[in-house]
DNA sequence: GCAGGTATGTCGTGGCGCGATATAAGGACG
DNA sequence: CGTCCTTATATCGCGCCACGACATACCTGC
């Protein structure tokens, strides 16, 4: 499909997903430092980006990729931990309000500066990596 | 840390994240369309990258920020399934050179072709994305 | 030639997302 | 206002994969 592949292509596109892997790694340790795993970390995150008014279970799945039902077990985890309320709204009492705990919250603000030192540290390398595509 | 995360801050970061996963469900859409797990497509692409002389299973953990042994069984895998073939290099007993086989190279010419595409479409999302932060 | 280090491999475990299925609530329509 | 279909979330068992702990083979300094 496309056109032909070269060896220093193979190169770009490892070197692409070398960088991707070691924002990631950065990611976890940070996330798991903080008593997260990454997908909690995440989790909060699409939360809070969302606003004051929560967000739904059905839409989490949709912002992290995951089947609803999935998304359901990640918010109970949540719950367990401490990091998240759940509650039945009343306009549809089948849909359920995330919101978080101010413990998630004082948690995530402190995840969302280190990151954003990283990806600022990281950008001219990810650039560099997307011009050479 | 760092100076105080807002509101539009997270909502940045969560885009990111965001795209970020999108374009790892591509990848692995891709890579299990051409009968692989995304962990077999990211080893190949390693192996492939690193040239003709092959790599080593130490060298291979080191890139996919994997533990040795992980490594190792990632490799036995890749084995198992006609991808790749192993082989003790005389200088040393101890280390184990991987080489593809022609399969693996012809199915990872097709994916990274499509990810090249791919990646193309998605640069001037990402890099609008890295400027924001 | 042996003590200790290094490269790889084996085995059992745990976390997480999924498929299948369940529960409960809303909506359409007679 | 019951029947049936759809939607939103939840439960359960399973499979995959990376890991820790440990094992094995091999090299290397002294």
């Amino acid at each position: 499909m496309a056109d032909e592949i070269e060896e220093e292509d193979y190169r770009t596109l490892a070197e692409f997903r070398f960088a991707l892997r070691r924002f990631q790694s950065f990611s976890e340790q940070a996330a798991r430092s903080a008593g997260l795993t990454p997908q909690q970390h995440q989790a909060l995150l699409a939360v809070r980006a969302a606003g004051d008014g929560g967000m739904l279970v059905g839409d989490l799945a949709e912002r992290l990729l995951l089947r609803p039902h999935s998304a359901s077990e990640l918010v109970r985890r949540l719950v367990e931990h401490g990091l998240a309320t759940r509650e039945h709204i009343d306009a549809d009492r089948r849909q359920v309000r995330i919101a978080l705990t101010g413990n998630a919250r004082s948690v995530l603000a402190s995840l969302s500066s280190s990151h954003r030192t990283e990806l600022r540290r990281l950008r001219p390398l990810l650039k560099g990596m997307l011009e050479a595509l």
